[in-house]
DNA sequence: TAGGGAACATACTACCGAGTATGTTGTCAA
DNA sequence: TTGACAACATACTCGGTAGTATGTTCCCTA
């Protein structure tokens, strides 16, 4: 089920490849330095130097890790959609009512959001935007295979959100339009949202649970009392 | 009070201008154009030309009417302000109730948001992105100006909420943030709506209605029955 | 009816940025 | 110790693009 995720390295072929469990250092570096980057500037504003510069690096170095700049966008967005993954599949098969099972999911939606800024304003940038010109075959191919992922991720909050509209009787018209408005709310952080001096986890804590009660809310029922408890015990 | 919008030729200062009245025909020509394209494309991965291209006219033409193409961006921006204020600033004062007036403006909000796509997701784009590099004096200046008209637009909404929530008795914790979540939901359509086959307004509409009753939902009301029968007779 | 300017089109420049080709250095295996 | 390869850095090519400079046409006025 959790298939849908796989590194790929673009080596892919090559015979030696010693490297091979520990490699991933500087690759992570450089999709963090990308994702930070194309949260300052977007996607087409952001050149290779400037990704290599946010690293002290050159362009060779990135050129050596990534084929080209739409691959390495490529992969920036299936880190974000890793982070994410990570985060809220989990509970998917938590115990307790569809309800709460669908707080937990998107509080911690809401919270790795706020984390994690740089991947995810790349991954509302989107590949609706800038890649409607995906040159190769292969990027085309990739590009909706991305699409699919975002699409299973949204997925399981639908999925979520039927689930409790059944057990807690609430009637919703349009389902797939309550979801959309449902990450609408969770997701709307990444246009505003900057983590402020003193309290970095807290105040997240707070903004999140705000969020999911307005988002629950709109889907006609409330954020049970409980329900996010045992998130805070784990930290 | 509606001061805060007015066209602003970049001709300003030129003595003859007797095209003064009627000239704005190619202008808004352009507008559009460059919309459609920052629309596909987002702004720095459109050119010029492609602006003149889908306007069967060259660069030339498009340099004619606009400094550069940060001002070029800025005139979309506006222009897109300006929709959305004609659209909701009329129901700020209507009568009924002040759930009733949020509402409608809500509706109007929403339904603008469909009709102009083009316009809205250049707004979307925004000034927090690309922008962060304006480079001259005026451009920065200009730029305040445009936050502070978008701050404005929604201190429209924040108003009417707060309003709302005396009126009805609603217990809203954080208002920015509700209002921010608020317009998220109304917001979302640009992200994902593409206007189908062969039902243009009603479809809208619908859609439009379902949105208000989400957003009202969230801040703990419900969408009024007849709050947007009028604005149906309109039409 | 000359001419001046608006409203464009055409031609050109200068630069930036993606991608490539080729060096350089360290390491590890034979 | 050597040589092969990974992991970069450096240097270059080349297409695209913002902005400019210079025509060209048409209209309106003096």
């Amino acid at each position: 089920m959790s298939t849908v995720l796989e590194p790929q390295t673009h080596d892919a072929g090559a015979p030696g490849m010693q490297s091979r469990g520990h490699s991933s250092g500087s690759r992570s570096d450089i999709l963090a330095a990308a994702a930070k980057c194309f949260m300052k500037n977007g996607y087409s504003a952001t050149s290779i130097d400037d990704v290599a510069r946010q690293l002290d690096a050159t362009k060779g170095m990135i050129y050596h890790h990534f084929r080209s700049k739409t691959d390495l966008f490529f992969a920036v967005y299936r880190r974000g959609m890793e982070i994410n993954y990570a985060a809220v599949e989990p509970h998917v098969s938590d115990n307790g009512t569809a309800l709460e099972r669908l707080a937990r999911m998107a509080f911690a939606h809401s919270i790795v959001l706020m984390a994690e800024q740089a991947f995810q304003r790349t991954l509302a940038e989107g590949v609706a935007m800038h890649l409607t010109g995906a040159t190769t075959a292969a990027q085309r191919e990739t590009l909706t295979e991305l699409i699919d992922i975002r699409n299973q991720y949204e997925g399981m909050f639908r999925s979520a959100i039927r689930k409790t509209a059944k057990e807690e009787g609430l009637e919703i018209a349009n389902l797939s339009l309550a979801s959309k408005s449902f990450l609408a709310v969770l997701n709307s952080t990444v246009s505003w949202y900057t983590p402020r001096a003193n309290d970095p986890q807290s105040e997240q804590k707070k903004l999140a649970i705000d969020l999911v009660t307005y988002a629950l809310r709109g889907l006609g029922t409330d954020l049970p009392s409980g329900a996010l408890k045992t998130k805070e015990n784990a930290q």
